[in-house]
DNA sequence: CGTTTCGTTTACGTTAACGTCAATTTATCT
DNA sequence: AGATAAATTGACGTTAACGTAAACGAAACG
């Protein structure tokens, strides 16, 4: 399996730092579908080599907060408009009191969200005792069905 | 707009302890389509009078359980599943194991998801200091644009 | 008795987030 | 040069979780 290709990889990836679409798809546990999905979406913006994919640091670094926004139950559309507090550079003044404003409601949600998780583990810690106590229960009437 | 059909409503809630639909929808905010769509998916059982729907204490405690779940981030067949854990009689004692196993799963999924978001929300903390002391440098530098 | 007012059933429509497949291009191996 | 493998661009398909609209029934008002 072409092993000149992979020596050219790691040449351009040692200088340049940046990774195919192969290999993002191992290092992130994605299919090749969802990063030119997230591409069109606006979320990731990998440079060109050719026609193909380039994906920087700072593809990673916003393919790593998708995917955790993802785990918090936030939509493709909140998570991109939310990457924006992460990477604005100071070319957009304009935007940034607005974005803030976002991150605030976003960091009370996030707080809110853990409030009742916490809750619901305790609920959740409690029914499982009674129901290790109702097995435990079968297991003394009934020792070997 | 029908006095009489909300004495008789009060009066058989009272009795009975049931709701109607429209009582639910305003309680947990959902549409009725909702209910009737969790109904047929096998989330919620209503009882009949008639042809209408009346919604048990049971009901509405599954429903609560149904909805956090979701801002939790499962889908609704996840859900479903769980719920029997939490109304769980003396009767199934064959799927109780199982069940008990799924909700291990599902209590360690919670604890890892508690970890990431304290971990998000310290992330996202600091990102929000950063850019409040690039808007403080900007107010400083144009104090009334 | 006619008519609003809910509620129900049936059925088709919609959106998000990809999956899948076909047709091509590009690069590499033999 | 020809075969092979890997990536890209459309395009259409899929699933979950409802939304929406039509047609009907029953109850209560006037």
């Amino acid at each position: 399996m072409h092993i000149k290709d992979e020596v050219h990889e790691w040449d351009r990836m040692m200088k340049t730092d940046t990774m195919n679409i192969r290999d993002m798809c191992a290092a992130f546990d994605v299919t090749p579908r969802t990063l030119r999905f997230y591409e069109a979406k606006e979320l990731l913006f990998p440079i060109r080599d050719g026609q193909r994919r380039l994906f920087t640091k700072r593809d990673r670094a916003r393919l790593k907060l998708i995917l955790r926004g993802k785990r918090f139950g936030f939509s493709l559309e909140e998570i991109r408009q939310l990457l924006d507090l992460y990477h604005m550079d100071d070319g957009q003044q304009t935007q940034l009191s607005k974005t803030y404003e976002m991150a605030e409601r976003h960091l009370a949600q996030m707080q809110a969200q853990k409030a009742e998780l916490e809750e619901a583990i305790g609920e959740m810690k409690t029914q499982m005792r009674w129901a290790a106590d109702k097995l435990h229960a079968l297991a003394k009437d009934k020792p070997a069905a």
